[in-house]
DNA sequence: GAGCTATATTCTTGTATGAGAATATAGATG
DNA sequence: CATCTATATTCTCATACAAGAATATAGCTC
């Protein structure tokens, strides 16, 4: 089930917080590391983990690597994309990500 | 994180099936064993496992025990079982757990 | 092509959890 | 209280990850 696998790759902080910055648009795994202040290992692994399922896609750009949301995501992942940043509006955590999205 | 562990439970298809036929009203564990058609500890570890973490409750009755969704759910948790709803809106399996509970 | 930067993969370890078999418990009923 | 029914818990085994350390790779720059 597709929904099956989406709500797995929805179950880790860490992932929420990537879709989340996901959200307005691309970003380089550079960036996911400065503002969510992970190590680059996990960082690298849980877009590995997002990419395999297919809630991400990327492209390479010189030695950046530049992560998106698909092109053209299914109903099910649209739907729960915005049932999360519904739910996440007002987590400080979530808001704080992306304050300092907006600072690059 | 609440939401963290309310994507935790929705991980599971048998997970999501319950929840899915708990919406319209509460249900007693022996009617989910017949219209799931899964063995009783599986039906049952699963309860406990959503009752641990407060997607449902429960009251007794007799010998039989009825669950049913809280009666005051969080926002993230009601925002995402609507978003459940939708999602298995037409997926054969949750119609035809829908249709044998109508014929209860 | 040597070295550098950005990113990915591999290896290891610990933990969560899913499934099924067997067993236990609670409450009804004779 | 013996027993039956409905449900829960325990035990065991197998698998999926999550995290971090170490290592590998891709593509720049000189």
């Amino acid at each position: 089930m597709e929904l099956v696998k989406i709500y797995q790759s929805l179950q880790d902080l860490t992932r929420l917080r990537v879709l989340h910055l996901l959200m307005p648009g691309p970003l380089c795994v550079c960036h996911f590391q400065t503002i969510l202040g992970e190590p680059q290992v996990k960082i690298s692994k849980h877009l590995a983990y997002l990419r395999a399922r297919g809630l991400v896609q990327c492209r390479r750009q010189g030695n950046w690597v530049i992560y998106m949301l698909p092109a053209k995501p299914s109903p099910a992942l649209q739907v729960n994309l915005a049932c999360l940043e519904k739910c996440v509006d007002d987590v400080p955590l979530f808001m704080r990500d992306r304050a300092r999205l907006t600072k690059l």
